[in-house]
DNA sequence: GATGAATGAGCTTTCATTCAT
DNA sequence: AATGAATGAAAGCTCATTCAT
């Protein structure tokens, strides 16, 4: 591992943990030595790698909107029905939500919420493009293929980052009566028959 | 007014301005002495009405899920059909958003992402459930009067409460193409068609 | 001594003290913390009565100039010859040099050499105007009395701030051979020589 | 070009660079990797050519003052009039000022007011003895000849230094109604005034 | 000799809360 | 009940210097 790898790599140990503590504690409450203490090295360590926290939350919701859009780009790539298809997306984001809740999180507390730190560099969502653009086109090829009603696009996506984002948040409250991964049917089929084109 | 009645009455309006300081400005950006300088107040005054700024939030997160509750209750009252109610319940928040946009925001932006400070008194969503308790009588109605599917609660209301705010949130981005108001047809339907018993 | 008095009366102490550390550590040396503990305050108190540091540099700077300012008047008020009025403003800036050695150090140490904290609110010299003013209103009137050369004003300015800047920079330096107030008939000797008309 | 003339290269471009940042800057707002950047060599580099930032500091004013020192002798050395030899000074000076201001800057911006960084090895002036001794000799000289009064030196290097250190200050400051050049017979002439023998 | 990541003490500034008046 | 000055811990961030490579 030559000198770069190595400084990317650390870049982005840096970036997982910190999503890790913000998911946790929220952006506010965690405080630049949280961060540099759970990772063992020095606060002024930490400012060679991020010029701020706030480009440090930037760049974090950029990569784990990367992230959350490489899995849906996967199910895009099929030819499965609308059906099947919203079938797997609700599944990859519940199953994210179960084995690494800090990136479904980490948009509902941090990105969501505090506003004025993606205010200079996240304008308009570009940060959160590498998800949104996915959704997209999930959406744009089921209407083409005349399974989904052509509407809005934004009538759907606030359907879809919504009612999945509000689920994870009622689990993350403890108020679900069952796991999350039980309420994957309702759901898909309530989204499909949402979206479906009416007889 | 007496006494007491005078106190009650400048509790709510510390409430309805720090309400307002929390949505535009987020629970951390806004401080005590903003609070206090914007009613002419001093700080420590304040604390003669609340005894912290968790406690502050808390009361007020209880009394904006009472207000928006309300409204619901009336629409709960009348003896639409399913479809219609939701169009109601779908306009008054979209309604409030555009007219009274710090309540949802307070949602949104206070409530949904500083859990650390709704931890201590509002487990459970305890303090929304003036909010929630009417969705679940406008559910278990449209149920019982066969409109709409029986299936888990928390599948219904994740839907509603999370489209809802998914779509408030992109208005506050400025991603929409056209004015939320707009949205509601659309909205309302997909809804609809997403709870209502298949044929 | 009612609270505002009170407070002003605080202001003026931190101002002091301020200008003490400021002139003998130089502005980036001394902290605020350093100011505090000298008049056993608290940093947080320290906030209530200046915004910034930059901001209590400005105002000393302000105060210093008015209060040499103000000595000059009085000078300039008399209707001594040109030479009287030129020895005159030199004593009274080397006995301050002596006496109050951190308001001419000031000057010298802070104002003249952290441009970038005068930048903001003292363009063009407005923070020092109270003594500018005077040096002009002496100039000025020796020159409509016949006894000064009429040139321009900065060209007589810089000789008296520069020689008499300069002087104290020496002094300070510990490399003077005698004691700076045995150069006072020397010096107001050479400046008036400078300025006066030639035969 | 051997070893060690390729070393004292290197460290004279450090000096240069460093001088030039520091003038435009402030010592305290240039950092080592803002040296180190500007010169495209590493900051370990740096340290191996100068031991601290400090002794930096100390280096480039012994190195600025023996260049202006140099100027100076060059007048020195012809044999001409008092008058003649200061209006070359103050030639010399504004010309700099002009045309490498970082020289002079640094006198007033780094030398005059970051004391204590040259506490250490320059007491008493002696980082400065290059630029001192010429204009001891221009006095002496100017003495012997007869064309200067006998004075105390430092009333007269007071006013050399002061004087012209304030015009470029007030030139610094953008409140010199006209260029700097074309003060040079005014002020010429007021410093020879105010230092020939009176008749 | 050259590199640049790592250090950590130290900076300026903030703010919820207290309490003497 | 009202005031607002005082507190002080803690925040984000900086930077001269070191040292393993």
């Amino acid at each position: 591992m030559n000198m770069s790898e190595k400084k990317a790599f650390k870049r982005e140990s840096i970036m997982q943990t910190a999503l890790e503590l913000f998911s946790l504690n929220g952006f506010h409450k965690t405080t630049i030595p949280d961060i540099a203490k759970k990772l063992h090295i020095s606060v002024g360590s930490f400012y060679n790698y991020f010029t701020s926290k706030d480009f440090l939350a930037q760049e974090i919701i950029k990569y784990t909107s990367e992230a959350l859009g490489e899995k849906i780009r996967v199910v895009n790539m099929t030819d499965a029905s609308a059906q099947d298809k919203i079938q797997q997306i609700v599944t990859i984001y519940f199953t994210m939500a179960e084995e690494k809740p800090e990136m479904i999180d980490y948009f509902l507390r941090v990105y969501l919420s505090n506003r004025e730190v993606f205010s200079e560099n996240c304008e308009g969502m570009v940060c959160v493009a590498g998800f949104i653009t996915e959704i997209m086109i999930f959406f744009d090829d089921c209407v083409e293929s005349g399974e989904l009603r052509n509407q809005d696009f934004f009538s759907a996506f606030g359907l879809f980052m919504g009612y999945l984002g509000g689920m994870v948040f009622l689990k993350g409250e403890g108020v679900l009566p069952k796991d999350i991964e039980l309420y994957i049917d309702d759901i898909s089929r309530n989204i499909y028959c949402a979206l479906k084109v009416q007889e």
